[in-house]
DNA sequence: TGTACATCAGTGAACGCGCGTTCACTGATGTAC
DNA sequence: TGTACATCAGTGAACGCGCGTTCACTGATGTAC
């Protein structure tokens, strides 16, 4: 990305930050498909039909925010994984997980946004599977180096039926070839409970239980990392 | 609940009932958010002021149909436990898994609307959660089960915090006082990651991945079944 | 069984509202020479 | 550096629409005696 140049550029650039800034901020308040245009551009004290300038319908706008909130989210995670780069890999496990789950919670309508209910009628273009990756990657990335590392259990792929090696074989091509497929499975699972907690930490659905969630939370995250295999060294 | 008496009653619970299936076909289209009294109305061929005879607002009706999702599910959890009542304990753990996952897959808008994004501005009165708590319950029925028939691997209490000790004692006490708090725990992983796996694979995270999902979802009840302690018995 | 009254279901018009999007326009900014 | 033209940002009015809810009403059903 070059450097912006012209003052019109710039403008541009920051007010079409304003508008998705407005728009996140309606969201505290209403769900993505009420979402109103005209609302945003109310708070933004301008005529509604000037944000047409900037988004060209109500669903550009939405994949802008879906977009940004994926990014968001990988950015923390990435983050997360970086300054823990050389702590040792439960350690670096538990600290990408814990960045997500604090993300959400900061946003919690951003993360109900991408991965709550999907919004009615809207179909997401294709630039947002990118985005969309980044999180789950740096949690594969922790399971790949410890695999490479050596310090995950031997996989059982007996477990595994014929039809889903193959679908983790094709996954696993894309993502990290070396990987055994129960690995690759194992780690699937510890995905989908961590967004499963968090989902119902933010949904209400741990409230009367396991609530407030913190402690939990960082139970199944270190039970998790157990159970995809990830081991303290033995020296640590 | 009497039989029902009056012709004036009949028709009044025949339509009531009408007026949520209206509803629920709505949801297909459109959010919980969005949906229209006008145009379930226009649905059953009445007037829009009519439907206020039967629910006095739209919140009425989503409550109406929220309560009867939940129990919905729970009908399916409880009716595939029993059919399964007389199975080993792994296979009865599954059977009602399998059952939440079809009955999710079936009704995915009813699901969202139960487990998705919540509503925004709506309150969920109180009368939802015995409801709502008939499927857990259910999981944990075969927990308790095999933990009386002396079934499950020995608990690691020293795995848990203090204050998590403590929510879970309190959980516990009114769920199933004998079970040991790791595995209250444990069971609570499980059931989070049935929902974020059954929340996935309905909105689309598991496009591209482990899609279509059963193979994964089976492979997955099996190790969280093992993971929370179940044991295939030693002449089965 | 028959009558008089009370209750309820359903109607259709109305209130007041907000929405997404388009369009012809004005004035400011940018570009080519 | 200065001018002429092209591009772009933002305006405000308008289109056509659907919404939740209320209200006074008509006619049917139920109840007490």
């Amino acid at each position: 990305m070059d450097a912006i140049r012209t003052a019109r550029a710039r403008a541009r650039a920051a007010l079409t930050e304003e508008i998705k800034a407005a728009a996140r901020h309606q969201l505290l308040e209403v769900g993505p498909r009420e979402l109103s245009v005209r609302a945003v551009a109310r708070e933004l004290g301008m005529a509604s039909s000037a944000v047409y300038r900037y988004f060209p319908s109500k669903d550009d706008l939405l994949t802008a925010l879906i977009i940004d909130a994926y990014n968001a989210l990988g950015n923390e995670a990435e983050r997360a994984h970086d300054v823990a780069a050389d702590a040792a890999l439960p350690a670096r496990w538990s600290a990408v997980c814990h960045a997500i789950r604090a993300w959400a919670r900061e946003h919690p309508r951003e993360y109900a946004l991408v991965y709550g209910s999907p919004v009615p009628g809207y179909r997401a273009p294709a630039d947002t599977v990118a985005a969309a990756g980044r999180a789950p990657l740096t949690l594969i990335r922790v399971v790949r180096d410890a695999w490479t590392a050596g310090r995950l259990g031997a996989p059982d792929d007996d477990a595994l039926s014929a039809s889903l090696t193959d679908q983790l074989t094709a996954v696993a091509a894309e993502l990290a070839p070396e990987l055994p497929e129960d690995v690759l499975a194992r780690a699937f699972v510890a995905w989908t409970q961590l967004f499963g907690m968090i989902s119902f930490e933010l949904f209400g659905h741990l409230v009367g239980s396991v609530d407030p969630s913190g402690d939990f939370f960082a139970y199944a995250v270190d039970r998790m990392g157990a159970f995809v295999g990830l081991q303290q060294a033995s020296g640590e």
